[in-house]
DNA sequence: TTATACTCGACTATGTCAATTGAGATTGAT
DNA sequence: ATCAATCTCAATTGACATAGTCGAGTATAA
């Protein structure tokens, strides 16, 4: 039931274009250093995200990434889904990497049913909460004082 | 984002000896054909879900399986959380099987945020799910002619 | 006492994860 | 034209997990 690193680093690379969408491209250097991911990785995720239309690129000195769509238009649904595949706990009830399942009778299967309100529960806080979202929540937690610590004057 | 074929076997094992509770021992053999699970491997699985105190066993000539608890008091979660380990997308979000990510604050993180909220949802429906509601689904899904096929006199 | 179960540990083949490495292609500036 | 910074792409690696398999042993009812 989890998300792998290659995933998380994905979003928080996003995280960081979203939050300079807009502007100049952002090199992987840049991402790296401030999300504290190893360089090399990132590159080839980044390049992922590429293939997979969500980022676009520029080459040479002043190069790097930035979003290829608007933040509001990247829900975590589709970034995930393209990083790791299905969101489903299993894929008897994944609508778009459905595979067969080796139970008895997959239409008559209990555990399928309770899975599918899994499954549903997940795609519907993934596909309504964008890179836009993500973003803005990031302010509004920066905007405030760290949670767990009490300070005085 | 996914479920083991370990952790599903498991659970489709307990919806067997659930659905027998109350009577005899269950032998794996039996557990073995009607869920179509390799029997050498089910075999390590129940042993596993005997060592979390999930089922019970008897030895010898008559023996097998059995639950070790009502069915009403085994929750998914309890079954999943011993075989997999955490519910939660990501372990920065877990209760029990927390670990520190690498993201520069946590507290402020909002790629967290968002997991915190899946992973809620994924533990409340496993929370509240209990082998004996698998059971009861399970006779539902079979009272009736299956689902996709229309039927004529 | 024997056949039929469960028990326990070791073993294996395959695949995935999380990188690392190296060579190459673009681009802007000088 | 040259150079340096940047992205690009393919291959490789080591550790670990997954999905089994295998064999010898132990308990128990008939």
């Amino acid at each position: 039931m989890k998300l792998s690193l290659r995933g998380e680093y994905a979003l928080r690379a996003l995280l960081v274009l979203g939050a300079c969408y807009g502007q100049e491209v952002v090199r992987i250097q840049s991402i790296s250093q401030q999300q504290n991911i190893p360089k090399r990785f990132l590159e080839q995720i980044l390049n992922d995200l590429k293939a997979g239309g969500i980022v676009e690129s520029r080459r040479g000195i002043s190069g790097g990434y930035r979003l290829a769509r608007r933040p509001e238009e990247i829900t975590l649904a589709a970034v995930i889904r393209h990083m790791e595949g299905a969101l489903a706990p299993v894929s008897c009830v994944s609508d778009r990497f459905y595979e067969k399942c080796s139970c008895p009778d997959e239409s008559r299967c209990a555990i399928r049913s309770v899975m599918k309100e899994v499954r549903d529960a997940v795609v519907a806080i993934t596909e309504r909460t964008t890179v836009a979202d993500l973003c803005a929540r990031s302010r509004i937690l920066n905007a405030v004082p760290a949670p767990s610590l009490d300070y005085m004057i």
